[in-house]
DNA sequence: ATGGCTGGTAGAACCAGA
């Protein structure tokens, strides 16, 4: 069987359903994982969904900020929410497919503007966040494959300049190597970098604030799609929609497409 | 070479993103 599974940080899916629908029927993944859907669960637009076909929806929403939600053409049996930062936030949802595959949709925390625990909770916060799904992960003994916005990248070809950005939040020391432990936790395979080695360039997320995104490029690999070593065996392909971040009122983050073999 | 932008919510000289 294949099956294709979709990442994408919306930035508002209620704002961007236009988008979320153009991206569904141009590329009809089986499975679309959504991050920052800023909106609460009863108020989820699941009209657009069940008509293209997505009728198994699970939900981890809150008011404003953060949220996650997966939607699948395939039925989905199991729910579960990990609270990795426990302050309530709503920034995973995990799902069982029928052939027992685990896909965890995980939203980790920015980490504020300074990499220092001291003067910036919220760093403390994000380092806190991954190294409880470090534990969860040294347990996991479950067909896995994790995806969504990690907010780190990790390697100097993940960010337009490895230099300038070393004490900027999302390429620190400090971070790479609380990504490296978490991956180590499980042998985690990052798809992105297996279809696209290094030292390729390889963005998903370009800041609004550039005139034009395109020419600057100054672009960051925040998102990702990792798999368990004997999953990641069955991947065949990987696809980036550059395309979309020129969409009408685009998000930030371009959505990511990896299909498996099982 | 960061922040010049963005959405949600309230009705902000805001918060959060990253």
């Amino acid at each position: 069987m294949t099956l294709r599974i979709a990442t994408w940080n919306i930035n508002s899916v209620r704002f961007r359903l236009d988008i979320v629908e153009r991206f569904l029927r141009d590329h009809a993944p089986d499975i679309l994982c959504l991050q920052e859907t800023k909106v609460i669960d009863g108020d989820f637009p699941h009209a657009m969904f069940e008509e293209l076909g997505y009728r198994h929806r699970l939900l981890n929403g809150q008011r404003m900020h953060h949220g996650v939600a997966t939607l699948s053409r395939i039925p989905l049996t199991e729910d579960r929410r990990h609270d990795w930062q426990d302050n309530g936030e709503a920034r995973h949802i995990g799902a069982r497919l029928p052939n027992g595959l685990l896909v965890e949709n995980v939203y980790v925390p920015a980490g504020g503007d300074v990499p220092d625990a001291d003067v910036n909770p919220k760093f403390g916060q994000k380092l806190a966040f991954l190294e409880r799904m470090t534990r969860w992960s040294e347990a996991l003994r479950e067909d896995t494959v994790i995806v969504g916005d990690f907010n780190v990248a990790p390697l100097e070809c993940d960010v337009w300049s490895h230099k300038a950005l070393l004490d900027v939040v999302s390429h620190t020391p400090i971070e790479i190597e609380a990504l490296a432990r978490l991956q180590a936790a499980h042998d985690w395979v990052d798809l992105g970098r297996h279809f696209v080695p290094p030292p390729t360039p390889f963005y998903t997320w370009w800041s609004y604030r550039a005139a034009d995104w395109k020419a600057s490029d100054r672009g960051r690999r925040l998102d990702h799609v990792w798999a368990s070593p004997a999953v990641a065996q069955t991947a065949t392909r990987f696809e980036v929609i550059r395309d979309a971040r020129d969409w009408g009122k685009p998000s930030d983050h371009v959505p990511q497409i990896a299909t498996f073999n099982l």
